[in-house]
DNA sequence: CACCTCCATGTAATCGTTTACGAAGCGCAG
DNA sequence: CTGCGCTTCGTAAACGATTACATGGAGGTG
């Protein structure tokens, strides 16, 4: 089996190899009839063309790359749902790698030519490394963040809208102590939201007090130690802004541990599918997941069709996405046994 | 750029492309000077083979096909973050495929030669479909669920014994009417772990209520809506023993809004990354991931080396795996408010 | 009627590797 | 000195599709 190839279906149709791929291919130039009868023998003979073959003449595989630095979190996974759906509706395959080396994993799959273009989530990569263009010939577009050491379009959430909105979401429920569970330094994404989060408090005219920010890393771990050291401060927070959903399940499960310390406000970003599930369930702002992938698919798309003379100049200027506040259990619900609203609540 | 094939290289080193090819891919009848020269200059002009054109003619991708119905479930995730591991050590890359369709693209895959072997993930295919042998000449393994169209090697964790575990567990915190939220009716994997749970109950002299018994389909929510079923009853459970642990974390959403129906306690399967932090954690049966992903990597490269050879007779004979019984919060915490231990414990 | 155009198809080159086969070069035994 | 075997490498034939170019025939025009 499987060694039936163009040959056959061509000496069975009665026709050249030349015809018979120009009639899989929906040519212009064949005749219905001729289309027709080559589609019966091939069906009947059970062919299918060789991908290698294929993408070795005509140099496209039908395949887009898509790299991941974790799975740990539920935003990845939602991520990949969507976009192998979005690029499944236009005919591409996904190749996976889930690896902390992106750039390694771009040049591999660029340079052995297995994938048309290629998706980058959540990539930071080294700091160190200057901004440059990738010598290489594929479509790359990022999506969450902008790596470093790789020229790329980048698609985005709205961070900084984002947590400035949670964060006048718990300023307008009468807390002034809001304590920030960051990002990882460094991460451009983390500091997007600590920024809005920051300017929020600042329009409201209160003062950033930077015992109340505490670094984490993106996971529940980091959440819950983050946690206690902010509870253990002298004079706690009232209201904890996460830097993600993850980050705030750890922080939740920290507090349930600490019930003395008093009720406390929790928000988090991303709103992953879980959050609506934990208890209490959680105030977030909700990346649009769905958008992000289909315009990433989309441009890569674009780039691939259009040639690579895409202007990879509006690298330096991501597209930004914008989210809802989704308003939970974790922030207003005054029946809440550990988390009501705060006594100073105006 | 990108234009550097073996023939540059060949020329570099003042050697022919049979040579390259064969210093390379670290043939032995090639001399270490030689060997030394062409890597030189395959280095320095920047030379990576076309994937396209090595898998046209050696027969071969370096690439498994993996497939799963969805990615709601953790559970798959995870599996898919130990499987890219898994092969990424053994040289292989990874093409992810997320449908329904498991067969078609089982198929499209192997038809097309562009995998050298299949993974496939919970899938459950066809029921009126008759087990048979795909005329693919790739090796197949399955993980999870045994697919029903398919004949394949199949490793899962041993359900029937995760099952009972976790309803002795629960019987032996004095728990007499235990409800179950089983998986979607007619799966083989919830049909083995409701025959667990239904033995662990015989064992123990308890007859089978089949009014405790309401299906679920492996969702947060369907678990939500079961538990209102089984809360309603007039003889309510005082302890549910949900399929997996999606379901399990809809349950306890559903019994926190009813708290007046009294404490209950709550048990899962699968033991996913957030069991430990949702709240109640979780108790649960520990899938044994990491060890599915590295035997079903190894099966098919075994199959893939080999040959097609492997005798598929075992198809019948699914591989279990023990898992093992993950006890928390949601059966156990005396101080628990909501779950307590019941007031008839032993 | 000769000629030009255009459409549908066939011929054959080509994509970049791997690999079967054959040919040097070398050492060594007879 | 001849011949044989082994190692190391080059020549060229695949692999299975796509596609530039050539071709033959139908149809239209002057």
């Amino acid at each position: 089996m499987k060694k039936v190839s163009v040959h056959h279906v061509a000496a069975d149709a009665g026709v050249s190899t030349a015809t018979v791929s120009r009639a899989l291919n929906d040519h212009p130039t064949v005749t219905a009839e001729t289309r027709a009868r080559v589609l019966a023998s091939a069906k009947r003979l059970g062919y299918t063309p060789s991908f290698a073959a294929r993408s070795l003449r005509s140099r496209r595989t039908g395949v887009l790359g898509l790299i991941l630095p974790s799975l740990r979190n539920p935003f990845f996974p939602e991520l990949i749902d969507h976009t192998t759906r979005a690029a499944e509706r236009v005919g591409f395959g996904i190749s996976l790698a889930v690896t902390e080396n992106a750039e390694q994993h771009v040049l591999s799959m660029a340079g052995q030519g297995s994938v048309d273009g290629i998706i980058l989530v959540g990539t930071d990569t080294d700091p160190e490394a200057p901004k440059r263009e990738l010598p290489v010939p594929v479509p790359l577009v990022s999506i969450d963040r902008a790596p470093r050491g790789i020229a790329t379009d980048v698609f985005q959430v709205d961070n900084a809208e984002g947590a400035r909105s949670i964060t006048e979401h718990l300023l307008a429920l009468g807390h002034h102590r809001i304590g920030h569970i960051s990002g990882p330094i460094g991460t451009e994404v983390g500091a997007a939201r600590r920024g809005g989060y920051e300017r929020a408090l600042r329009s409201a005219g209160i003062p950033v007090d930077p015992t109340l920010i505490v670094p984490g890393a993106f996971s529940e771990r980091s959440g819950f130690a983050a946690t206690r050291i902010l509870m253990a401060r002298e004079n706690p927070p009232t209201a904890i802004f996460a830097a993600n959903d993850m980050t705030a399940i750890g922080c939740l499960s920290a507090l349930r541990q600490q019930r003395a310390a008093g009720p406390v406000a929790v928000a988090g970003f991303d709103d992953i599918g879980l959050a609506g599930y934990v208890w209490p369930a959680l105030t977030t702002y909700r990346q649009p997941i769905a958008e992000l992938a289909v315009r990433s698919v989309e441009r890569v798309l674009h780039g691939i069709t259009v040639g690579t003379a895409i202007p990879r100049a509006l690298a330096r200027a991501p597209t930004l996405i914008p989210g809802i506040l989704v308003v939970r259990e974790s922030t207003l619900d005054p029946h809440h046994p550990l988390i009501p609203l705060p006594q100073g609540a105006s």
